[in-house]
DNA sequence: CCATCACTTGACAATCATTCTCAAGTAGGC
DNA sequence: GCCTACTTGAGAATGATTGTCAAGTGATGG
Protein backbone atom coordinates (compact mmCIF):
# COMPACT_ATOMS: atom_id res chain seq x y z
CA UNK A 1 0.00 0.00 0.00
CA UNK A 2 2.16 3.09 -1.34
CA UNK A 3 -1.17 5.57 -1.35
CA UNK A 4 -4.06 6.34 0.79
CA UNK A 5 -7.04 5.58 -1.25
CA UNK A 6 -9.64 6.98 0.60
CA UNK A 7 -12.14 4.57 -1.83
CA UNK A 8 -15.10 5.74 -2.19
CA UNK A 9 -13.94 9.32 -3.56
CA UNK A 10 -14.72 9.73 -7.20
CA UNK A 11 -11.90 8.98 -9.83
CA UNK A 12 -9.49 11.55 -10.78
CA UNK A 13 -9.99 13.11 -14.17
CA UNK A 14 -7.43 13.39 -16.53
CA UNK A 15 -6.85 16.48 -19.17
CA UNK A 16 -6.61 13.87 -21.61
CA UNK A 17 -6.05 14.84 -25.38
CA UNK A 18 -9.93 13.90 -25.74
CA UNK A 19 -11.30 15.70 -23.24
CA UNK A 20 -9.07 18.86 -24.00
CA UNK A 21 -10.27 18.95 -27.58
CA UNK A 22 -13.93 17.97 -26.36
CA UNK A 23 -13.87 21.67 -24.39
CA UNK A 24 -12.36 23.30 -27.15
CA UNK A 25 -14.91 22.50 -29.42
CA UNK A 26 -17.96 23.08 -26.82
CA UNK A 27 -15.98 26.52 -26.33
CA UNK A 28 -16.25 27.46 -30.23
CA UNK A 29 -20.24 27.49 -30.36
CA UNK A 30 -23.12 28.64 -29.23
CA UNK A 31 -26.28 27.03 -29.76
CA UNK A 32 -27.49 23.28 -28.50
CA UNK A 33 -25.55 20.63 -30.97
CA UNK A 34 -26.13 16.96 -30.61
CA UNK A 35 -23.03 14.46 -29.42
CA UNK A 36 -22.60 13.23 -32.85
CA UNK A 37 -22.68 16.95 -34.20
CA UNK A 38 -20.01 17.99 -31.94
CA UNK A 39 -18.21 14.59 -32.76
CA UNK A 40 -18.22 15.49 -36.18
CA UNK A 41 -16.59 19.37 -35.02
CA UNK A 42 -14.06 17.58 -33.44
CA UNK A 43 -13.15 15.94 -36.86
CA UNK A 44 -13.65 18.93 -39.04
CA UNK A 45 -10.74 20.10 -36.44
CA UNK A 46 -8.51 17.22 -37.19
CA UNK A 47 -9.01 15.67 -33.67
CA UNK A 48 -9.61 12.44 -33.89
CA UNK A 49 -12.10 11.05 -30.68
CA UNK A 50 -13.94 7.94 -30.45
CA UNK A 51 -17.69 8.87 -30.89
CA UNK A 52 -18.27 7.14 -27.07
CA UNK A 53 -15.33 9.02 -25.55
CA UNK A 54 -17.04 12.44 -26.79
CA UNK A 55 -20.53 10.28 -25.30
CA UNK A 56 -18.49 10.00 -21.95
CA UNK A 57 -17.02 13.62 -22.17
CA UNK A 58 -19.99 15.23 -22.61
CA UNK A 59 -22.30 13.34 -19.49
CA UNK A 60 -19.23 13.87 -17.26
CA UNK A 61 -19.33 17.76 -18.35
CA UNK A 62 -23.12 17.93 -17.56
CA UNK A 63 -22.85 16.01 -14.49
CA UNK A 64 -20.30 19.17 -13.12
CA UNK A 65 -22.50 21.44 -14.63
CA UNK A 66 -19.88 22.58 -17.38
CA UNK A 67 -22.12 22.06 -19.98
CA UNK A 68 -26.17 22.43 -19.87
CA UNK A 69 -28.03 19.48 -21.86
CA UNK A 70 -31.65 19.32 -22.70
CA UNK A 71 -33.87 17.55 -24.91
CA UNK A 72 -35.16 18.19 -28.51
CA UNK A 73 -38.81 17.29 -29.20
CA UNK A 74 -38.11 13.91 -30.63
CA UNK A 75 -35.72 13.03 -27.46
CA UNK A 76 -32.34 13.68 -28.89
CA UNK A 77 -29.78 14.81 -26.33
CA UNK A 78 -27.83 18.45 -27.16
CA UNK A 79 -25.45 20.30 -25.26
CA UNK A 80 -24.37 23.54 -24.90
CA UNK A 81 -21.52 25.32 -23.12
CA UNK A 82 -23.04 27.52 -20.34
CA UNK A 83 -22.61 29.84 -17.07
CA UNK A 84 -22.16 27.84 -14.05
CA UNK A 85 -25.22 29.65 -12.26
CA UNK A 86 -29.05 28.40 -12.36
CA UNK A 87 -30.64 29.49 -15.47
CA UNK A 88 -32.76 28.55 -18.40
CA UNK A 89 -33.00 28.93 -21.84
CA UNK A 90 -34.84 31.06 -24.68
CA UNK A 91 -33.87 29.20 -27.84
CA UNK A 92 -34.63 30.00 -31.70
CA UNK A 93 -36.34 27.00 -33.50
CA UNK A 94 -35.03 27.82 -36.69
CA UNK A 95 -31.64 28.97 -35.83
CA UNK A 96 -31.03 27.34 -32.45
CA UNK A 97 -29.34 31.12 -31.43
CA UNK A 98 -29.58 30.34 -27.64
CA UNK A 99 -30.19 32.92 -24.98
CA UNK A 100 -29.24 32.03 -21.26
CA UNK A 101 -32.31 33.46 -19.05
CA UNK A 102 -33.16 33.61 -15.57
CA UNK A 103 -35.12 35.87 -12.87
CA UNK A 104 -36.23 35.19 -9.30
CA UNK A 105 -39.64 35.18 -10.12
CA UNK A 106 -40.29 31.67 -11.94
CA UNK A 107 -37.74 30.15 -9.20
CA UNK A 108 -39.82 31.45 -6.58
CA UNK A 109 -43.55 30.60 -8.07
CA UNK A 110 -41.93 26.83 -8.52
CA UNK A 111 -40.68 26.53 -4.99
CA UNK A 112 -43.92 28.22 -3.90
CA UNK A 113 -46.34 25.64 -5.95
CA UNK A 114 -44.31 22.71 -4.44
CA UNK A 115 -44.62 23.73 -0.84
CA UNK A 116 -47.86 24.25 -1.65
CA UNK A 117 -48.85 20.95 -2.33
CA UNK A 118 -46.29 19.36 0.37
CA UNK A 119 -43.41 18.36 -2.37
CA UNK A 120 -39.70 18.58 -0.90
CA UNK A 121 -36.52 18.12 -2.68
CA UNK A 122 -37.82 20.41 -5.59
CA UNK A 123 -35.75 20.95 -8.86
CA UNK A 124 -37.49 21.78 -12.28
CA UNK A 125 -36.80 22.13 -16.38
CA UNK A 126 -37.61 25.47 -18.02
CA UNK A 127 -36.90 26.21 -21.65
CA UNK A 128 -38.38 28.45 -23.54
CA UNK A 129 -39.02 28.61 -27.83
CA UNK A 130 -39.90 31.11 -30.01
CA UNK A 131 -38.57 32.55 -33.31
CA UNK A 132 -35.26 35.04 -32.88
CA UNK A 133 -35.39 38.47 -34.24
CA UNK A 134 -32.77 37.34 -37.34
CA UNK A 135 -34.98 34.76 -38.48
CA UNK A 136 -38.61 36.76 -37.72
CA UNK B 1 -65.64 10.37 -58.32
CA UNK B 2 -68.13 9.60 -56.03
CA UNK B 3 -66.87 12.30 -53.40
CA UNK B 4 -66.09 15.63 -52.97
CA UNK B 5 -62.47 15.14 -51.27
CA UNK B 6 -61.38 18.41 -50.20
CA UNK B 7 -57.69 16.80 -51.16
CA UNK B 8 -55.57 19.18 -48.15
CA UNK B 9 -57.86 18.05 -44.74
CA UNK B 10 -56.90 15.28 -41.89
CA UNK B 11 -58.06 12.29 -42.46
CA UNK B 12 -61.11 11.44 -40.26
CA UNK B 13 -60.02 9.61 -37.15
CA UNK B 14 -62.41 6.17 -36.71
CA UNK B 15 -63.67 5.24 -33.21
CA UNK B 16 -61.75 1.79 -33.53
CA UNK B 17 -62.06 -0.82 -30.71
CA UNK B 18 -58.08 -0.13 -30.35
CA UNK B 19 -57.90 3.47 -30.05
CA UNK B 20 -61.11 3.14 -27.72
CA UNK B 21 -59.57 0.38 -25.97
CA UNK B 22 -56.31 3.02 -25.40
CA UNK B 23 -58.31 5.97 -24.29
CA UNK B 24 -59.97 3.67 -21.80
CA UNK B 25 -56.83 2.67 -20.07
CA UNK B 26 -55.82 6.23 -20.54
CA UNK B 27 -58.39 7.11 -18.27
CA UNK B 28 -57.60 4.45 -15.75
CA UNK B 29 -54.38 5.61 -14.04
CA UNK B 30 -52.92 9.41 -12.76
CA UNK B 31 -49.28 9.08 -13.51
CA UNK B 32 -47.16 9.42 -16.11
CA UNK B 33 -46.99 6.09 -18.04
CA UNK B 34 -44.66 5.01 -21.30
CA UNK B 35 -45.77 3.67 -24.48
CA UNK B 36 -44.57 -0.10 -23.41
CA UNK B 37 -45.88 0.32 -19.76
CA UNK B 38 -49.57 1.29 -21.40
CA UNK B 39 -49.18 -1.39 -24.06
CA UNK B 40 -49.01 -4.02 -21.30
CA UNK B 41 -51.90 -2.35 -19.12
CA UNK B 42 -54.33 -2.96 -22.37
CA UNK B 43 -52.81 -6.42 -22.69
CA UNK B 44 -53.50 -7.20 -18.79
CA UNK B 45 -57.36 -5.63 -19.54
CA UNK B 46 -57.67 -8.11 -22.56
CA UNK B 47 -57.05 -6.13 -25.12
CA UNK B 48 -55.27 -6.93 -27.64
CA UNK B 49 -53.11 -3.77 -29.56
CA UNK B 50 -50.47 -3.77 -31.35
CA UNK B 51 -47.48 -2.16 -30.20
CA UNK B 52 -47.15 0.14 -32.54
CA UNK B 53 -50.42 1.40 -33.02
CA UNK B 54 -50.43 2.26 -28.87
CA UNK B 55 -47.26 4.30 -30.65
CA UNK B 56 -49.54 5.89 -33.35
CA UNK B 57 -52.73 6.21 -31.45
CA UNK B 58 -50.64 8.50 -28.25
CA UNK B 59 -49.24 10.51 -31.12
CA UNK B 60 -52.49 11.25 -32.02
CA UNK B 61 -53.61 12.03 -28.62
CA UNK B 62 -50.90 14.25 -28.14
CA UNK B 63 -51.54 16.07 -30.49
CA UNK B 64 -55.44 16.55 -30.17
CA UNK B 65 -54.09 17.58 -26.38
CA UNK B 66 -56.55 14.84 -25.10
CA UNK B 67 -52.81 13.49 -23.65
CA UNK B 68 -49.97 15.02 -21.93
CA UNK B 69 -46.75 13.56 -23.00
CA UNK B 70 -43.30 14.47 -21.38
CA UNK B 71 -38.98 13.24 -21.53
CA UNK B 72 -38.15 11.32 -18.42
CA UNK B 73 -34.15 12.07 -17.54
CA UNK B 74 -33.09 9.58 -20.19
CA UNK B 75 -35.21 10.86 -22.91
CA UNK B 76 -38.03 8.26 -23.22
CA UNK B 77 -41.59 9.72 -24.13
CA UNK B 78 -44.25 9.31 -21.12
CA UNK B 79 -48.14 9.94 -21.46
CA UNK B 80 -50.71 10.98 -19.55
CA UNK B 81 -54.54 11.69 -20.22
CA UNK B 82 -54.83 15.99 -18.87
CA UNK B 83 -56.99 18.60 -18.62
CA UNK B 84 -56.99 20.54 -21.90
CA UNK B 85 -56.22 24.39 -20.73
CA UNK B 86 -52.52 25.16 -20.42
CA UNK B 87 -50.51 24.04 -18.04
CA UNK B 88 -47.88 22.01 -16.34
CA UNK B 89 -47.23 19.16 -14.10
CA UNK B 90 -45.54 18.47 -10.13
CA UNK B 91 -44.37 15.16 -10.78
CA UNK B 92 -43.23 12.94 -7.59
CA UNK B 93 -39.69 11.26 -8.44
CA UNK B 94 -40.11 8.88 -6.67
CA UNK B 95 -44.18 7.15 -7.43
CA UNK B 96 -44.47 9.47 -9.99
CA UNK B 97 -47.65 11.09 -8.60
CA UNK B 98 -48.68 14.04 -10.26
CA UNK B 99 -50.39 17.55 -9.79
CA UNK B 100 -51.51 19.49 -12.58
CA UNK B 101 -50.67 23.06 -11.87
CA UNK B 102 -50.87 26.97 -13.65
CA UNK B 103 -50.63 30.23 -12.92
CA UNK B 104 -50.68 33.65 -14.62
CA UNK B 105 -47.25 34.38 -13.67
CA UNK B 106 -44.75 32.19 -15.33
CA UNK B 107 -46.71 32.41 -18.17
CA UNK B 108 -46.28 36.11 -17.71
CA UNK B 109 -42.84 35.60 -17.48
CA UNK B 110 -41.89 33.63 -20.07
CA UNK B 111 -43.57 36.03 -22.04
CA UNK B 112 -42.01 39.12 -20.72
CA UNK B 113 -38.66 37.42 -21.34
CA UNK B 114 -39.01 36.24 -24.76
CA UNK B 115 -40.37 39.75 -25.86
CA UNK B 116 -37.43 41.29 -23.92
CA UNK B 117 -34.73 39.24 -26.32
CA UNK B 118 -37.04 40.02 -29.46
CA UNK B 119 -38.27 36.46 -30.05
CA UNK B 120 -41.51 36.06 -31.32
CA UNK B 121 -44.26 32.72 -31.75
CA UNK B 122 -42.80 31.79 -27.78
CA UNK B 123 -43.94 28.47 -26.49
CA UNK B 124 -42.20 27.01 -23.24
CA UNK B 125 -42.16 23.60 -21.45
CA UNK B 126 -41.95 23.45 -17.56
CA UNK B 127 -42.05 20.24 -15.37
CA UNK B 128 -41.06 20.54 -11.34
CA UNK B 129 -39.99 17.42 -9.87
CA UNK B 130 -40.05 16.58 -6.44
CA UNK B 131 -40.94 14.30 -3.50
CA UNK B 132 -44.53 14.42 -2.88
CA UNK B 133 -45.65 13.82 1.08
CA UNK B 134 -46.73 10.20 0.64
CA UNK B 135 -42.90 9.63 -0.34
CA UNK B 136 -41.16 11.74 2.33
C1' DC C 1 14.76 6.52 -17.03
C1' DC C 2 11.53 2.83 -15.83
C1' DA C 3 8.05 0.07 -13.57
C1' DT C 4 3.42 0.37 -12.11
C1' DC C 5 -1.32 1.09 -12.05
C1' DA C 6 -5.48 3.48 -12.11
C1' DC C 7 -7.78 5.89 -15.38
C1' DT C 8 -8.91 6.24 -20.57
C1' DT C 9 -9.83 5.23 -25.04
C1' DG C 10 -11.91 3.32 -29.31
C1' DA C 11 -13.66 -0.15 -32.42
C1' DC C 12 -17.56 -2.71 -32.46
C1' DA C 13 -21.32 -5.17 -30.55
C1' DA C 14 -25.48 -4.71 -28.09
C1' DT C 15 -29.67 -2.17 -26.40
C1' DC C 16 -33.87 -0.43 -26.90
C1' DA C 17 -37.37 2.97 -27.82
C1' DT C 18 -39.54 4.37 -31.76
C1' DT C 19 -40.67 4.28 -36.70
C1' DC C 20 -41.34 2.06 -41.12
C1' DT C 21 -43.32 -1.26 -44.38
C1' DC C 22 -46.98 -3.25 -46.49
C1' DA C 23 -50.25 -6.81 -46.97
C1' DA C 24 -54.56 -7.90 -44.78
C1' DG C 25 -58.65 -6.11 -42.16
C1' DT C 26 -62.57 -2.98 -41.43
C1' DA C 27 -65.83 1.06 -40.83
C1' DG C 28 -69.26 3.38 -43.29
C1' DG C 29 -71.40 5.55 -47.10
C1' DC C 30 -74.26 4.23 -50.96
C1' DG D 1 -73.28 -6.26 -50.57
C1' DC D 2 -69.59 -3.16 -52.61
C1' DC D 3 -66.11 0.05 -52.63
C1' DT D 4 -62.56 2.65 -50.75
C1' DA D 5 -60.12 5.23 -47.61
C1' DC D 6 -58.57 4.60 -43.19
C1' DT D 7 -56.37 1.12 -39.82
C1' DT D 8 -53.90 -2.41 -38.00
C1' DG D 9 -50.10 -5.55 -36.72
C1' DA D 10 -46.06 -8.40 -37.30
C1' DG D 11 -41.66 -7.90 -38.08
C1' DA D 12 -37.84 -5.39 -40.07
C1' DA D 13 -35.35 -1.19 -39.82
C1' DT D 14 -33.57 2.90 -37.69
C1' DG D 15 -30.75 5.50 -34.85
C1' DA D 16 -29.19 7.35 -30.61
C1' DT D 17 -26.90 5.79 -26.72
C1' DT D 18 -24.46 2.41 -23.89
C1' DG D 19 -21.64 -1.72 -22.92
C1' DT D 20 -17.40 -4.50 -23.66
C1' DC D 21 -12.75 -5.16 -23.17
C1' DA D 22 -8.14 -5.23 -24.82
C1' DA D 23 -4.72 -1.78 -25.74
C1' DG D 24 -2.98 2.98 -24.52
C1' DT D 25 -1.35 6.64 -21.38
C1' DG D 26 -0.61 10.07 -17.63
C1' DA D 27 1.17 10.56 -13.13
C1' DT D 28 3.91 8.86 -9.50
C1' DG D 29 7.64 6.79 -6.91
C1' DG D 30 11.99 4.51 -7.12
ZN1 LIG E 1 -33.07 32.21 -35.22
ZN1 LIG F 1 -34.98 27.77 -12.59
ZN1 LIG G 1 -44.52 10.02 -4.28
ZN1 LIG H 1 -47.06 27.48 -19.24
Amino acid sequence: MTSTDPGGGAPVLRPTRQRIAVAETMASFDDFRSAQEIHDLLGKRGEQVGLATVYRTLQRMADAGEVDMLRTEDGEAIYRRCSDTHHHHLVCRDCGATVEVEGPTVERWTRAIAAEHGYSDVSHTLEIFGTCPRCR
